[in-house]
DNA sequence: CATGAATGAGTGTTCATTCAT
DNA sequence: GATGAATGAACACTCATTCAT
């Protein structure tokens, strides 16, 4: 074990070299390469720029990962593993709140959630290329949050307080509009700005009346 | 070694052939390019495979085009151009069947269109080395489509016929759940097909259910 | 900025372990390195795997050889060194006796050791590189093998056994079957493999039958 | 030797770049990169150097051949196809002199020319890496050559010129002084030059000596 | 002494772009 | 105009060598 100075960094000369862990290191260049692929996409992200911007040569970062491919798969893993269990957490109170909550949660953490979106970017662009990795995304992240959604739909049928509906079958279609808002903070976020909170405020109210069954 | 005719490719004087064949060969290096772009993304793409699929030399390309760039925002845009209209169509009948109308052609058109999908994947994939494509996408796709919806409820609002909502805000809500579909057969269409007839009902049910202001 | 402290090289305490380890060591990277050169020829081998094959960190090596270069150098010396007096060994009995000692010696000792094939492996394939090296061969190998043959033809000429020949301005024409069956397993060894045993009674039955002067 | 086109290198100006056909820039690169093979060996032979020798871009070379080891193949079956029919022409007069005639051609166009020992070398340094290239070898050069000695053995043993001899089973024997001569000057040639003439004498009377029945 | 993480110059290969014919 | 051979800059990846621990 190494004894690590917190205080030296913040030493008279920044000590740039190897002092991190091993895993540090790995997590370093992994926090480079999300940058980089994020950035330019697989194939224009450029290995120099990783280890630019993790601070190491770029022969180091061939002891951390085989190759390109395999560097941009751990990438896009790491991430979608992160953020699995902040969808489908607890299940409280009305099914109108729940659900609420889930939307909400699903704007929080997802749709406001650059590195998210950014993730997103990167399943599109690159599913032709590594169809395993959307494959991930979908066992990871889409079907905890489909079942989710499902979940409070049902219960609310079953306490009369939501209608029936074949969303039940689709539960996509009612997180849809958060990614929409994801898409399009990608394409038009500088031109065309979205005010997010407006946004989902609009989207809540569109999902509980289609919902609710008693009418105001 | 390839088995080349070259009598008939170029004659020794004048060629007969193309008057407007400049004009064609433009499409067909066109429609090469956006097949290759579609399936490749920008930087993975090769002029090489531009110009096979165009029947062409690759020096050929660049009489039509000055570089690779140029040669994507002209597939881009070519395509863009040419989905329009098909949004905007006449607004004929009652509210429900007009939206129910826009909906469903957003399907046929859209959802269901594999240039289209492909189109949004690169999009996606470029925007950032590509805004102004996104610009243009916004202006002739996106403004036209949410204009057509936004009027489809302010009608049906001004008829009583749909309760007032905070989607004339943001129509994109409504369309939302064919972006997801979009998106869905993207990544995971061989995997995990979706059953668009059945989504898309759901999809104008729950739509409906959110708008009407009678219950059944 | 490095802070490296020189003192601390030298270790606290002499370490009790190996006092003759350190040679064992060196034998051991050397055994290694013959192995990998040996396999690959010298610019394919890799550092890496002599220092795997001889149990031993990769900068190791280094403790012991300066470099690649020295250390290709130091394996083939190493190896000219131990074959070279089993060549020159005692000349008893009659001359043709002492030839076909000779050259039996030659089989069992140089034609049939596997070692000795892939030094004269090496020293073709590196002689343009390290010409130095097929120098040592010369002296050490060549020369007192000649000698050793030259001296039985001028024994058996003057005990009237042989004929008198020019082969003893040049032995090597006695010995070059030999040559030829090394380099021959080095070639074809496996797809056209030679009967070493018929081969060099082959041989000896040549070289007997050019020299004896009474004939059978 | 190259039948170099004597009109167009004339030309008003030399125009260094491709004025060649296609198989002459073939030939050129194939020659330049002998050259360097021939030099360094597979593995230290540099692409940037052929292209050079061969007075083109580096890219170029790529036109020619898929990689670097599809070359170094190319190159050593171009040579060795240039050799074969040599050895084995026409086998006219005495048994003697047809024997000697084989010998002397071998040292004429074998053991003389500078490229097979270069092909011997490059065979030897890499059968390892390319072992099919040895097979090659070995069916069009060795076999052939094999037989020749082998037919002027059996004719001459027919004519009862030549005693009845193993040599038979083993034709290479009769040549591997040939062999050693070309390996002596890969090694030794610098330092320790062989007279090859002398050699030679020595090494035809030392096989007719073994093979005739009359004495002298 | 030994280690093995780190380095970075160097290599094979690709590919957008040019240009002589 | 059309061709496709040629170019050379750029990039992924390797590996001998160094050095802090």
């Amino acid at each position: 074990m190494k004894i690590r100075s917190r205080v030296t960094d913040v030493g008279p000369h920044r000590s740039t070299r190897g002092r991190e862990t091993k895993a540090r290191r790995q997590e370093q260049i992994l926090a480079a390469a999300f940058e980089v692929f994020a950035a330019h996409g697989f194939e224009a992200a450029r290995i120099d720029e990783v280890a630019e911007r993790a601070g190491v040569a770029k022969g180091t970062v061939y002891l951390y990962f085989p190759n390109k491919e395999q560097m941009f798969r751990a990438v896009v893993r790491s991430l979608i593993r992160k953020r699995i269990d902040l969808l489908v957490k607890g299940l409280p109170g009305s099914s109108e709140e729940l659900l609420r909550g889930l939307i909400s949660q699903m704007y929080a953490n997802v749709v406001r959630n650059s590195k998210v979106r950014s993730i997103v970017r990167m399943l599109v662009a690159e599913s032709g290329r590594f169809p395993q990795l959307a494959d991930i995304y979908h066992r990871e992240v889409i079907i905890p949050g489909m079942n989710a959604v499902r979940e409070a739909l049902k219960r609310g049928a079953a306490a009369k307080e939501f209608r029936r509906t074949k969303a039940v079958d689709f539960p996509q279609i009612v997180a849809a509009p958060g990614l929409l808002a994801m898409v399009w903070q990608l394409l038009f976020s500088d031109r065309h700005p979205l005010d997010l909170s407006a946004y989902m405020q609009a989207h809540m109210e569109f999902v509980m009346n289609s919902l609710r069954r008693t009418k105001d």
